[in-house]
DNA sequence: TTCTCGAATTAGAATACGTCTAGTTTTTTG
DNA sequence: CAAAAAACTAGACGTATTCTAATTCGAGAA
């Protein structure tokens, strides 16, 4: 079931306690975690864990091309092990939620040479944006997003209202 | 030759000195700059601007809809004056560089309502990474991305080598 | 087994980026 | 001009991430 694990193993990448409780925890679960929520599963399970090690693997992961890096517009980073199915990403604006895309019509997108500057493309990477259910519906109370991080809520007003 | 600075007046948003100065800035590089450097570059014309007031400005022309935040996946956003002309995003994963692009075959992008999850969706941002030339010819120099805040230099080997 | 050496891990300090607060200055309005 | 609102400032604060120095672990050599 969790083919992050046997990749790695395959790959020879030395497997330790900590590296083992990291692959579990991003292959277990079907949502987006930030570095800080991977630690404190991690912390749950084995205490002696440290900050720096979760940080460490979860970069080695992203250079081995495991996982992925998504940025969005909050200040934490997420993470998606969902690496060896090409996909694409649809946030939600307000809370931030995460969910995995497959658009369709992606194959025509090219950048013509004249728009390349000389560049090696390597991919492309496409973030649909807008609200979840939840967060279309109730338009006041605050985002649900864990930790404080959500997005902005102030207006665009020109001037403060009354 | 300011067009952001003429459109803010013509919506009537309050102008101060402070304000025009990062509008001109802004509108008067070519480049996507980072808050810090909007600040330092503010800073040299007028020496009492506080760094808050650069960052309640970005936020504000961001929600004005003048201004793009482009997360990449460094740590400082980096801000986009070219809100009038739809386009997307060339980034160098080795330095930072980042280049207005206009892919082509984007009309054909789409996302099934299958592969919506009930999202209102509101946009799409496509980013294309690769190496810029200078990047893509050297590989052993560090990045020349400004104030260390380049990408990570370190290696992807399982084992360092000898 | 014991020794050795490099890799992995640790705790916590340090840094980078951004936000918030309280008080001051400036601008607008009556 | 006086009052009220908005903009601004300095600097404290918070959060995410990286760095550092010391320690532990583990595979192979003796």
């Amino acid at each position: 079931m969790n083919g992050l694990l046997e990749r790695l193993r395959k790959r020879g990448w030395p497997m330790t306690a900590q590296r083992r409780i990291i692959a579990e925890i991003l292959a277990g679960e079907h949502v987006h975690l930030s570095a800080e929520e991977i630690f404190q599963r991690a912390v749950a399970r084995l205490p002696e864990i440290s900050r720096a090690t979760v940080y460490n693997t979860l970069k080695t992961l992203t250079e081995l091309g495991e996982l992925l890096e998504i940025s969005s517009n909050e200040r934490a980073k997420r993470y998606d092990p969902n690496a060896s199915d090409p996909h694409h990403h649809l946030i939600c604006q307000r809370c931030g939620l995460i969910r995995d895309v497959h658009p369709k019509g992606q194959g025509n997108l090219s950048l013509p040479s004249g728009e390349r500057y000389g560049f090696h493309v390597t991919g492309v990477e496409i973030m649909f944006r807008g609200l979840c259910p939840p967060c279309a519906g109730s338009r006041d109370p605050a985002p649900v997003s864990p930790r404080g991080s959500g997005p902005s809520r102030s207006s665009a007003r020109l001037r403060s209202p009354k």
